[in-house]
DNA sequence: GACCAGGTCCTTG
DNA sequence: CAAGGACATGGT
């Protein structure tokens, strides 16, 4: 079953982590990691910060902002992300749970990860990767992101396993920590970018690490 | 011009 | 459940 697969992925990891050391990987404040978390679905992560930093010149970089901030000043903002009419719409769900549920974000700090996680899931257009990356990189919690970069570099080492399951072995694997939560991912996006591409892993050293 | 990008939702078989 | 389309701009 997924035996192998998590021992290939134990060894994946301290790949990595020689591979590239310590990186600094989307820090930020709380309201713009979680904004930035839906801004980037499907969408290279430089049209991003071009989208927040036009969000923060008109002021509507912020949770509060969003929710009493008019939908056409939102969609202007953040047109260069694409798909921005569902986007802007899906700002403001996000903005509306936390409000209506938490009061704010500062309502949150105190709240199980797993209750946080279940009520994310439940905002139209935010599933388990864009939870996942507010929790763990908006809130520091220990809640592993698995993305379409996770999901590529394990093929190159032939494993077969899907997200969910994969969420599951890493997190059974890696230290309830949430800073090697952040690295690991961040290690599995910078290498999969460079060298594992849509159709197979060039020049990837990850299949010599095949058994 | 074709193809793809750190998804999610909805509809079909 | 798996597969396919819609959503849309910007880079290679």
């Amino acid at each position: 079953m997924s035996g192998s697969s998590s021992i290939k992925i134990k060894r994946l990891i301290s790949f990595l982590s020689g591979w590239y050391g310590e990186i600094e990987w989307w820090p930020g404040a709380t309201d713009e990691v979680m904004m930035g978390a839906i801004l980037t679905q499907q969408t290279r992560w430089e049209n991003v910060e071009y989208a927040l930093k036009d969000l923060k010149k008109r002021g509507l970089c912020s949770i509060d902002a969003i929710t009493s901030a008019d939908i056409t000043r939102i969609e202007e903002a953040i047109r260069c992300t694409g798909f921005y009419h569902v986007k802007a719409k899906r700002l403001k769900s996000l903005a509306n749970h936390i409000e209506n549920t938490y009061g704010s974000i500062d309502g949150m700090l105190d709240v199980p990860t797993e209750h946080l996680r279940t009520g994310l899931l439940n905002v139209s257009g935010i599933g388990e990767e864009t939870a996942d990356s507010i929790l763990c990189y908006g809130l520091s919690r220990t809640s592993f992101v698995v993305d379409a970069y996770t999901e590529r570099i394990v093929q190159c080492m032939g494993i077969p396993e899907k997200r969910r399951e994969l969420k599951h072995i890493f997190e059974e694997w890696l230290p309830k920590d949430n800073y090697v939560y952040r690295q690991v991912h961040a290690h599995i996006v910078e290498y999969a970018k460079e060298f594992c591409t849509k159709k197979r892993c060039s020049d990837c050293v990850l299949v010599s690490l095949n058994v």
